[in-house]
RNA sequence: CGCGGGAUGGAGCAGUUGGUAGCUCGUCGGGCUCAUAACCCGAAGGUCAGAGGUUCAAGUCCUCUUCCCGCAA
């Protein structure tokens, strides 16, 4: 059977299986990435894990500084793929890389579509205490995520679950799914479903400052920013002039009447902190310079006075 | 060479102007208790990240190396 031309889009971890996925299933002519950026901490040019990976593989790696640049849309006329397959690639595809590809550019998305478009699907729908949420393949149009939807699947979530978990489960259903919905287009199964514009809601990108714990809030909101802050960037709060990072929490039901960001208790397993409604039980901290600890660790070499205050 | 913090018994930390390496917890042995993040007694466990240097003497001062973390991305 002759193997469908392909050219696949995207930059992160968690583009990657689609990327394995896709080479398995399909000749892989181009892999586009972000340009290496400096990173980590001597600011040292590294590449992006999908060009790591494309390069450990064999396949020809693209990396325009925009896309839309007129050098950048004509190589990709030259290649001429089938189909475009987009993943998480951190820049805006132009019309007219969109009507290259007869079969068109397909993009798989974190989310359960209409909701959360955007960059950030994934911490967005754990900030906001989903429980349940998805991946979902579709046809991409000129809006961001706004293309008409091909498959979905759902992934059911958990009270506690972290951001890290959810990527991960996600970025394996998602390789599958791209699989199924590649299955589809090529036997013709394929079905459309437009977005009900309505029901959608748009995932901001974060910021740094999204991690910024304020404490008037209530605990259950503060404990679902935490676990979706996990990994990057952290939810963070200021104690005695420094910035700790919470890295874990457990909303405490009964606990001692405080102002918020008061500790107001200590158990076995961490420090007990009043909030604007309920309190919030700190599991997991790191400290300025140190790396992340159980905070019942942290405890051990460092005094904690009564009543001090979280800012 | 972007800026800065750090590496000390299993864990988290202290170690003052260089002078026998400490604390909290854990571990092991024994005792006590209706009970509590229990308590009491005793013990084991560290060539102070690595290499070199200064010194009568270096965890502590100097140089280099490796690794970890925050900022920045």
């Amino acid at each position: 059977m002759r193997r469908l031309r392909t050219v696949f889009m995207g930059t992160p971890d968690f583009a990657v299986p689609c990327l394995a996925r896709l080479a398995k299933i399909s000749e892989v002519a181009g892999v586009v990435t972000q340009p290496d950026k400096p990173r980590g901490r001597g600011q040292k040019l590294s590449p992006s894990p999908v060009k790591a990976f494309a390069e450990t593989h064999g396949l020809a790696v693209y990396q325009p500084e925009r896309v839309r640049e007129d050098a950048f849309i004509s190589k990709l006329e030259q290649i001429a793929p089938e189909l475009v397959v987009v993943v998480a690639f951190g820049q805006i595809l132009p019309q007219r890389i969109l009507d290259i590809p007869p079969l068109g550019c397909i993009n798989v998305h974190a989310s359960l579509l209409p909701r959360y478009r955007g960059a950030a699907p994934m911490q967005r729908c754990l900030m906001a205490g989903e429980t349940k949420t998805g991946v979902t393949t579709m046809f991409m149009d000129a809006g961001l995520d706004t293309g008409d939807m091909l498959l979905s699947e759902e992934v059911t979530v958990g009270p506690d679950m972290t951001m890290e978990e959810l990527h991960d489960t996600l970025r394996d259903v998602g390789a599958a799914l791209l699989e199924k919905t590649i299955a589809a287009l090529i036997d013709g199964t394929a079905t459309r479903t437009k977005q009900d514009d309505a029901a959608s809601c748009y995932a901001a990108m974060l910021q740094k400052e999204t991690g910024k714990i304020d404490w008037e809030k209530p605990a259950p909101e503060l404990h679902n920013l935490v676990r979706a802050l996990d990994s990057w960037p952290g939810a963070y709060a200021t104690l005695d002039e420094k910035t700790y990072k919470i890295w874990r929490t457990r909303v405490v039901s009964e606990a001692p009447h405080g102002a918020p960001g008061e500790v107001v208790g200590r158990t076995e397993a961490g420090i007990v902190v009043a909030t604007g409604r309920g309190a919030l039980e700190i599991l997991e901290i790191q400290a300025p310079g140190k790396k992340r600890m159980k905070t019942a660790d942290y405890l051990r070499g460092h005094a904690l006075p009564d009543h001090s205050f979280f800012a």
